[in-house]
DNA sequence: TCATCTTTGTGCACGCGTTCACAAAGACAT
DNA sequence: ATGTCTTTGTGAACGCGTGCACAAAGATGA
């Protein structure tokens, strides 16, 4: 998955772990499926199946919750999806701000997966005059000399960055300045806040760069699973380095 | 951050932890910037700083690499970058294809962020006709028909997946029959794979979902600390349901 | 050459997360 | 009622990841 690695010290939140709580979401889509498909009922095997997810695993995640299932018959979706969504905070609406308009913060915008689960795009903002006015996704975008007044008469508590890496920590200052406790961060930079402020990064190039590193593993297996075939003795050095399973690319 | 999380067994490969995979580009940003500015030597606890982890972890990630630093002095930055840029691959280049190109898919196409890593954008693929030929971040785009063709003939092995939720496990099959081995994945879905082929997740909405969790928690407790310095006693159930720190909405 | 000082590399202990395996609970039929 | 069968909820063991704390290594100066 992406970058969505967390950053607090997995400091256990209300007893439930961080581990479950970000598998909650996935639960979450499952079962909402399920319930447009009008089944009353599914079993952990079932559900653990359309998440991607060990039943037994499932089945712990949700006894932090309490007991939503029955012996016997397996859960009830529709109470599920109501438990999950109280306990995500979903049954309220969260004003969300996005600030950064260029390609990346445009398509959030755009997104329709923000308003499906009671997120609302309150506002966009960008530093670019030109840009102040021009509706994105049917939204004006507002200049950031506004930033502050914007997050404190929409009450917004989570803010996007998706900025170009020089601007995001200043941005990120600002916006916890304001009162934003909850940050998701698409800028390539390691942003520093305050104790209490919450902070999830996106970032494209590393989960790229991490499938590189599977990948050329994947490769040099293979190379070497072929020449143990085929003839092991026969892999002395042919012609690359003296270090025969690395790429002979030299370093300035 | 992102969903970024892992799907595979926890493999340790070639004997580098997963985790510490993770936090190589990572580094590698912050030596980057490092190098840029001509900065000869830098000591794991300054370089940790820079990429917002503890400085024991980055010396026990940097001992899985080898022995790369000089006791008293620190690294040498130089070398440390290519030595992280080869245990990644990014010593070499990687055409990877772009499917589903939406708003997001074209931002992807735009983002500058791959192009810079050994990353090159070999194709964009779209199912819609009216797409084809028209040219996105100055790459024309493709129709899926070609799909197996263009993967084979640019020697593709990564493939980026911008669908919507329902046509990406379709395209998952095909790139994966075409020969895609690692795929990053941003339409909603689970993804269903062979062995041996790495599926690396990014959903914004499940990112936004874990930020909502402790949001509303860091609520329930302002809203406790508050009762309980103020008045202890008075918290009996000021009109609410009969549980008293769970907001009373109730489902249909 | 020797002493001092800095910084790496790592042994060790701890805690979280995962998984197995099973007892308890309930549904359902007789 | 009683027995059988399904499925949950969880105790317990295991493994990975993290962070402390320190010994070893090397630089630097006298």
């Amino acid at each position: 998955m992406a970058t969505g690695r967390t950053h607090r010290p997995a400091t256990r939140s209300r007893g439930i772990p961080e581990a479950t709580v970000a598998r909650l979401p996935l639960y979450l889509r499952a079962l909402t499926a399920l319930s447009e498909r009008s089944v009353p009922t599914v079993s952990s095997e079932e559900l653990a199946a359309a998440a991607g997810v060990n039943s037994a695993k499932l089945r712990k995640d949700f006894s932090y919750l309490g007991s939503y299932g029955t012996r016997g018959v397996g859960y009830d979706v529709e109470y599920l999806v109501y438990q999950i969504s109280r306990e995500l905070g979903l049954t309220q609406d969260w004003p969300v701000v996005i600030v950064g308009i260029g390609n990346l913060g445009a398509a959030l915008a755009n997104y329709g997966g923000f308003a499906s689960r009671g997120f609302r795009v309150a506002a966009l903002i960008d530093a670019d005059p030109a840009m102040a006015g021009k509706p994105v996704a049917g939204i004006p975008v507002q200049h950031t000399d506004d930033l502050e007044k914007i997050i404190d008469e929409n009450g917004v508590s989570i803010g996007v960055i998706a900025t170009p890496a020089g601007a995001a920590q200043p941005v990120c200052d600002r916006l916890v300045a304001a009162g934003v406790t909850s940050i998701l961060n698409f800028a390539p930079t390691v942003l520093s806040v305050p104790d209490g402020v919450d902070v999830r990064k996106v970032d494209l190039s590393i989960e790229l760069q991490i499938l590189a590193f599977h990948e050329q593993r994947k490769a040099g297996e293979e190379a070497e699973a072929q020449a143990g075939a085929t003839a092991p003795a026969e892999r002395e050095n042919n012609g690359k380095g003296p270090d025969g399973d690395v790429p002979a690319v030299m370093p300035a």
